[in-house]
DNA sequence: GACATTCCAGAACGATCGTTCTATAAACAA
DNA sequence: TTGTTTATAGAACGATCGTTCTGGAATGTC
């Protein structure tokens, strides 16, 4: 055999995401990317082919942490309206941290004139699977008997997936937890009219 | 005296505008500006001194343009909530529209790490003013008996602003007009409680 | 210990980045 | 016409981009 690799690919994502994240694709370098990892930069290419690549595993990698905390968050038995408001509470606390970098597939997907097509793609489909979250949350309401029957659950979730990137928009500039807090409760209330 | 410019600087504007909106501030090259603008490399640089003074010459001139129309809506009088219902309208058409890049002011506000100081003060600014004009309209409603006595004209306001964002947000990926609509519906139902 | 294989460190690649320099052309004042 | 001034055209700058190459160092098998 050969020698053993010294680094573990989940820390060097963790770490490429951070910095994606940071900075979005175009003004991240690979020479950053490498600084940051303390991986190889020879060893990265050999790992994820090239930036693109590395990109798309970060964006898995970013999926499987906060986007699975999401999911966990939105398919809570029983689902229904709380758990909407319990996402809702968590995203605008995290919008009014001050260093706040917003959603990596939000943001991401709203540069698709820079970004290759493949993450267009998989981004733009992670943001369906989340809109179909919040449907099912609504139409569990609904069944439920918490939302009135003739409500567009389709629409809702619309609205609220609009709700939540502009959160995610403002949150990467100066804001306050208070003011935001009041926007996510005027974006509540048009489940209970 | 000298040789007069062979170019227009508003000409020169929208066509760099048009370019920055479209890839971003990183991603648009100053090779490529000059190659669309047509203006020499020389005299773009005597005009804006770096990149960063096109830039926010560009904004300015993207204010004159978009900006105005929308301070044109919003404050059309009497102003009230048929103004945001009207912007509204014109904002959803605009993001149903197959290429839309968005809003060049929200965007490049949510890229506040990779821009300078100086054009994050510039937009920060512009949005503080603009969710100003939706206010202006929540309170003119509310004086009229429009809107109810208790509503939190600053909460709405931002709750507006929020909406919008997400809009522009969405605009860039794949949508439909009549879920647009749906969105904005929703949204504007938040004042008749 | 010798070999094979894989990893790591860093130099180096051409291309492009934002920016500056040189040289020429054009227009007005005298 | 001559001189001055400014715009234009495009070569060229160092720096950095994403990527590849070279040269050893480290670990397994034999």
């Amino acid at each position: 055999m050969a020698r053993p690799r010294e680094y573990i690919r989940a820390d060097v994502l963790e770490a490429a995401t951070a910095l994606f994240w940071e900075r979005g694709y175009e003004a991240t370098s690979m020479n950053a990317l490498v600084e940051k990892t303390g991986l190889n930069k020879q060893s990265m290419y050999s790992e994820f082919v090239d930036k693109e690549g590395l990109f798309l595993a970060c964006i898995d990698h970013y999926q499987d942490g906060i986007g699975e905390e999401t999911v966990r968050l939105l398919t809570k038995a029983p689902i229904g309206v709380a758990n909407i408001q319990e996402f809702l509470e968590q995203r605008v606390h995290y919008a009014a941290t001050s260093d706040c970098k917003g959603c990596l597939v939000v943001s991401t997907a709203s540069n698709n004139k820079t970004i290759g097509p493949r993450v267009s793609k998989k981004t733009e489909s992670m943001l369906v699977q989340f809109r179909g979250l919040i449907q099912a949350c609504l139409e569990a309401a609904q069944e439920a008997g918490d939302l009135s029957q003739n409500a567009d659950c389709e629409a809702l979730a619309g609205f609220f997936d609009c709700h939540i990137r502009g959160l995610m928009n403002i949150g990467k500039g100066p804001t306050q937890l208070d003011r935001l807090q009041k926007m996510n409760a005027i974006a509540l209330s048009v489940l209970s009219t």
